[in-house]
RNA sequence: GCGCCGAUAGUGUAGUGGUUAUCACUAGGCGUUGCCAACGCCUAAACCCGGGUUCGAGUCCCGGUCGGCGCACCA
C-alpha cells in the first residue's frame, strides 16, 4: 500500500518522467496554473474526451459544437461573470497582504459589505485593522479583481474581450441556431470539449486547480414540465451512493439507491438530473475512476447557485487532496436563457405547437371608439386600454383614468365571447447542464490506477488504466533483437497500426526490462515474437495486470487486441 | 499575495568558501541473454534565474521564478 501522502509526488514524478504532464515553458521558468500535455498524456486525454463523447454524442445524440475561447463583453454580462466573477479586494499598506474588501468589513459586523461599492467599502474600511498584521489600514484603495482574463479584440482596444471562463456560453449564444437545427423540438442538447480560463489569485495543488483548463459540458435543453428524461429506463435500475442534504446535514454518509429511488423519494430534483448522476458514474468509471472513490454530494442549499433548482457534484476522492469536486451536474432552469432574452433583446423560446389547436372560449371586450373619442378625447386610448384589461359588469365599470374616477357605461363597449383557436405556446427550456473538469479526471484515473506492487524481489509500478483510455495500446517486441524476429514483429507492430491500433515496437534490453516500461505507462497488452514463432507462426500476448501469458496466432492478432481494448473480449477469456 | 521551507544530470541524491561536482537508477550504443527492471564494456547528461560579498560561490547575502506547507483566495 502507497502511504497517501505520497501519492501526489509519485504520480507526478512518474507523469513528468513518462511524458504525461509537464510544467509549462519550463526553459524561462514555469508559470503556476498552466500545465503542459506531453505525449503520452496528450493520448491518453484524447482517450478520454473521445469516450466522453463516446455516452454524449453517439448515445445520448447531442452533437459537438466548437465557439471561441473569446468572448465578447455581452456574453459574461448575460452570464453575470463580469459582475459576479469579480471580487473587490484592497492591499494592506503595512503587510501587503491582499484581502477581499467585504470580508473585512463583515468581521467587524458592517452589514451589506458584499453589495457596497468601491468607494463605500474603502470609507467603511479605512478605519479597520488588517486581518494580517492588525495595523489599521487608513487610506487603501478598493479595486476590483475579476477572475477572467481580459482582453481587447482589434486595434486601439475598442472593444473589450474576455477568454471564457467557462465552455456554456457558446450553446446559449448559439441557442437559436441550434433550435432551428434540431428542427424546433425539445428536448435536445448540444455538447462542447475545450479549454477555460480563470485567472486564480493563487493556484496551487498542481492539476487540480489550473488556469487554463478543459472543460467538457453538456447543456440539455427540455420542457419545463417535462423533466422526465425519454430513456431513463437505462439507468433507472443504476444504484449508487448519493450523499443528498439531509444525509449532510446529519453527518451520514452516503446513501445508496437506484435513481428510480432517487427521483421518487425526492432526494434528486427529476429523472433528468438522476439520469447524468447515473450516466456520469457510468462514465467515470469506465475510465479508471475507482467507484469507492467516487461520490456523489448534493449542493448545500448556501452552496447552490439562487437560480438552480438541484445541483449535485461528482468528487473523486485523492490521497492527496481529499474529495476533489469534478463533474457538476446541475438543474440551471431557464436562468440562462432568460439572461441572454434579456442582454441581446432576442428571444430565446420555443414555440411548440399543441397536438390538436386548443379552442379556448374568452371574453373580449371591444370598445366603441366613435362614442370614447368624442367623449375622452386625449384621454381615449388610455380608457380603451384600460377597458380591454378587464371584464366590465352590466352596469359598466368604474375605472380610474389620469388620476380621474370615471364611469364607463354600457354603450361605450360591447361584450363579445368568442371562440379562439390557439395553435401551441411559446416556452424558455429549462437547461440540464453536466460540466466536467477533464484534468482532473485524468488526475484521479491516474491516482486510482497506480499500483507499485514487489515482483521477485524488484518493485513493479503499473499503471492499471482501462484499454481505451491507455496512451498506448499494445506493445510488440522481439524476444531476440535478431534472427529474423525484429522482421516479424515489426509486421506484426504495421499489421496493427493499419487497423488503427497504435503499437509500439520495442527491441532494446532484456525482455522483462520492456514489460516493465510499459507496465509503468499503462500499455494494456504486449506481444512478444520468439523462436516458435518462425514455426508456427503464434506469439506470446501478455496481460499487464495480471502477467499472464497466453499463445494466440500472428493472423488473429489485429482483431483480437481489437476486441480487447473494445472490451468485447477480455484477457481472462482467452 | 503574506509567512515558513525547499530547488544539483531524465529521476533520486552527496557535496566545511578552494582540483575535472559524488553515487545510484534511468537513457543511448555494443556484447551477452530463449519471457518479467539479469550481466559486462562504453557513452551522454546537472548546480533554477538575476544581482551582491569574496582572490575565489553549488555553498554566504539580497531579489525574482517555480514547488511544498500554513493563512488568505477558490464559478
Amino acid at each position: 500500500m502507497i502511504a497517501m501522502s505520497d501519492i501526489y509526488e509519485k504520480i507526478m514524478d512518474l507523469a513528468k518522467r513518462r511524458g504525461f504532464i509537464w510544467p509549462t515553458s519550463e526553459c524561462y521558468g514555469s508559470v503556476a496554473g498552466f500545465i503542459d500535455y506531453g505525449p503520452l498524456g496528450s493520448m491518453m486525454k484524447r482517450n478520454i474526451e473521445n469516450i466522453w463523447r463516446k455516452f454524449y454524442i453517439v448515445s445520448e445524440g447531442y452533437y459537438e459544437i466548437e465557439c471561441p475561447t473569446i468572448g465578447q463583453e455581452e456574453i459574461y454580462i448575460a452570464s453575470g461573470h463580469v459582475k459576479g466573477f469579480s471580487d473587490k479586494m484592497c492591499q494592506c499598506p503595512h503587510c501587503r497582504e491582499y484581502l477581499r474588501a467585504d470580508h473585512v468589513a463583515e468581521g467587524h459586523q458592517i452589514q451589506g459589505a458584499s453589495a457596497m461599492k468601491s468607494g463605500e467599502l474603502e470609507s467603511v474600511i479605512c478605519s479597520l485593522p488588517c486581518p494580517a498584521c492588525e495595523e489599521v489600514l487608513g487610506p487603501v484603495e478598493v479595486f476590483s479583481f475579476n477572475l477572467m482574463f481580459q482582453t481587447t479584440i482589434g486595434p486601439g482596444s475598442q472593444r473589450t474581450g474576455y477568454l471564457r471562463p467557462e465552455t456554456a456560453q457558446g450553446i446559449f449564444t448559439d441557442f437559436q441556431r441550434l433550435l432551428r437545427f434540431y428542427r424546433d423540438k425539445l428536448p435536445f442538447g448540444t455538447v462542447q470539449i475545450g479549454k477555460s480560463y480563470r485567472n486564480e489569485i493563487s493556484p496551487r495543488q498542481g492539476m487540480i486547480r489550473l488556469r487554463e483548463f478543459t472543460q467538457a459540458e453538456a447543456e440539455i435543453f427540455v420542457h419545463p414540465a417535462e423533466k422526465n428524461h425519454p430513456r431513463f429506463h437505462r439507468y433507472a435500475r443504476y444504484e449508487m451512493p448519493l450523499l443528498g442534504v439531509p444525509q449532510q446535514m446529519a453527518g451520514l454518509s452516503p446513501l445508496s439507491m437506484t435513481m428510480q429511488e432517487a427521483v421518487e423519494k425526492g432526494i434528486v430534483a427529476n429523472e433528468y438530473v438522476a439520469y447524468y448522476l447515473a450516466l456520469t458514474h457510468d462514465l467515470l468509471v469506465s475510465i479508471g475512476v475507482s467507484p469507492e472513490r467516487l461520490r456523489f454530494r448534493q449542493h448545500l442549499p448556501d452552496e447552490r447557485a439562487h437560480y438552480a433548482e438541484d445541483c449535485w457534484d461528482a468528487e473523486v476522492f485523492s490521497g492527496r487532496f481529499g474529495w476533489v469536486e469534478t463533474v457538476g451536474i446541475a438543474d440551471r432552469t431557464d436562468y440562462d436563457l432568460r439572461a441572454h432574452e434579456q442582454q441581446s433583446g432576442e428571444r430565446f423560446a420555443v414555440f411548440l405547437p399543441y397536438e390538436i389547436p386548443r379552442r379556448i372560449n374568452r371574453v373580449r371586450v371591444i370598445p366603441n371608439m366613435g362614442a370614447l373619442g368624442p367623449r375622452f378625447r386625449g384621454s381615449a386610448k388610455a380608457v380603451a386600454d384600460a377597458l380591454c384589461a378587464c371584464v366590465p359588469g352590466p352596469e359598466g365599470i368604474s375605472l380610474t383614468i389620469e388620476g380621474k374616477e370615471v364611469l364607463i357605461t354600457p354603450d361605450l363597449y360591447e361584450v363579445r365571447e368568442e371562440v379562439v383557436e390557439v395553435p401551441g405556446e411559446e416556452i424558455t427550456p429549462h437547461v440540464i447542464e453536466p460540466s466536467y473538469g477533464i484534468d482532473r479526471m485524468i488526475y484521479a484515473v491516474l491516482e486510482h490506477n497506480y499500483h507499485e506492487e514487489i515482483v521477485d524481489d524488484e518493485e513493479r509500478r503499473v499503471l492499471s488504466l482501462p484499454a481505451a483510455v491507455a496512451p498506448i495500446q499494445v506493445a510488440v517486441f522481439p524476444l531476440m533483437n535478431r534472427d529474423g524476429l525484429p522482421e516479424i514483429a515489426g509486421e506484426i507492430a504495421d499489421a496493427l497500426r493499419s487497423r488503427g491500433i497504435l503499437a509500439e515496437y520495442d527491441d532494446s534490453g532484456a525482455i522483462g526490462r520492456r514489460y516493465r516500461r510499459q507496465d509503468e505507462i499503462g500499455t494494456p497488452f504486449a506481444i512478444t515474437v520468439d523462436y516458435d514463432t518462425r514455426e508456427d507462426r503464434t506469439v506470446t500476448l501478455r496481460d499487464r495486470d495480471s502477467m499472464r501469458q497466453v499463445r494466440t496466432g500472428i493472423d488473429g492478432i489485429p482483431d483480437l487486441i481489437r476486441s480487447l481494448i473494445d472490451g468485447t473480449t477480455s484477457f481472462v477469456e482467452l
